[in-house]
DNA sequence: CTCATGTGGTTGAACACTCAACCGGAACCT
DNA sequence: AGGTTCCGGTTGAGTGTTCAACCACATGAG
């Protein structure tokens, strides 16, 4: 009955690194962006992303698409985003089932005021430690692994996030 | 003002790609889980690392310390993992203000019964998707950030996780 | 011994995410 | 047209996490 593959002691050790990294910087990055900025990470990059969307606005699909966050998820993060006064949502002129969600001047200057921060904080946290080999291979590494997840959002070269 | 180091292009797409495939993967082991044996990963864990401990029990602390979360999100956690029949709580013989946690055999059952899977995904999205150069890679690349944020997590070379 | 301070652990409120249910408008048929 | 189905988006309940406040016990100084 025991057919699984288990990992090799090396692999095991890898993976607990790996691991255990991963929730640490995800709770590092949350964290400074919530101390200096009153803002979790995934409402920062809501915010990026309306920043480089033209006339800073995007159907809430398409917001969503970009994010790889659910429907209900982006309806309930606008929600609050709204009430903070950073986006607002109109209806869309083309599709009246639809809304648009735009980036308010409040949260552009938020979004300008928490970038400097959060992009020194991922330097110091990432790429000032590793080596330019090491960048690269984590490049690869993390496309591979992405590929096998989620093929969809592999490829597309835009620099959208800071 | 603005003397914040920019990240470039090339760094950006690393960092773009890198963070989307955090989430996925995230998403992705929590998912299975849930899906095949209605636990979050942080529970499984905690169950891991139980069942490693001798007598199968931990001070509430100590199972904070290793698994690296805060003492209420564990007290949260072993609540409702007591609730479930997987953990119960006894009083600490030694000091009077403190819990053990222990795993019961209910919650071992759960475990052996969800390990299977979870390897098998683990597996399947990572270690089949890498060569063994790019594997040792990502253990190095992971200790070095790791070592950044959270010096004290970095060496333990224990196998404690599958 | 007594009091201050520190520590282990819990609690409750606020917040974020998920899931399933739902509503209204679009698209597609004949 | 009229009906079915699909799709965009919201809602509410349930779950997990955080933060600050808190209690009970331990510890150390006088």
């Amino acid at each position: 009955m025991d057919d699984t593959r288990w990992l090799s002691a090396a692999d095991q050790d890898v993976w607990r690194t790996f691991v255990t990294m991963l929730g640490a910087l995800g709770e590092h990055m949350d964290r400074q962006l919530q101390r200096d900025s009153s803002m979790p990470y995934t409402y920062y990059e809501i915010l990026v992303v309306l920043s480089h969307a033209p006339c800073r606005s995007l159907r809430m699909s398409e917001l969503a698409g970009l994010r790889g966050s659910s429907r209900s998820r982006l309806s309930h993060a606008v929600a609050r985003l709204e009430a903070q006064g950073w986006v607002e949502r109109r209806e869309c002129p083309t599709d009246k089932r639809g809304s648009v969600a735009v980036l308010t001047d409040a949260g552009f200057a938020a979004l300008a005021a928490a970038a400097p921060g959060h992009v020194t904080t991922v330097r110091e946290a990432v790429f000032d430690r590793l080596t330019p080999e090491q960048v690269t291979a984590l490049g690869a590494i993390s496309a591979a692994i992405l590929d096998g997840i989620d093929p969809d959002k592999t490829l597309p070269g835009c620099r959208e996030l800071r």
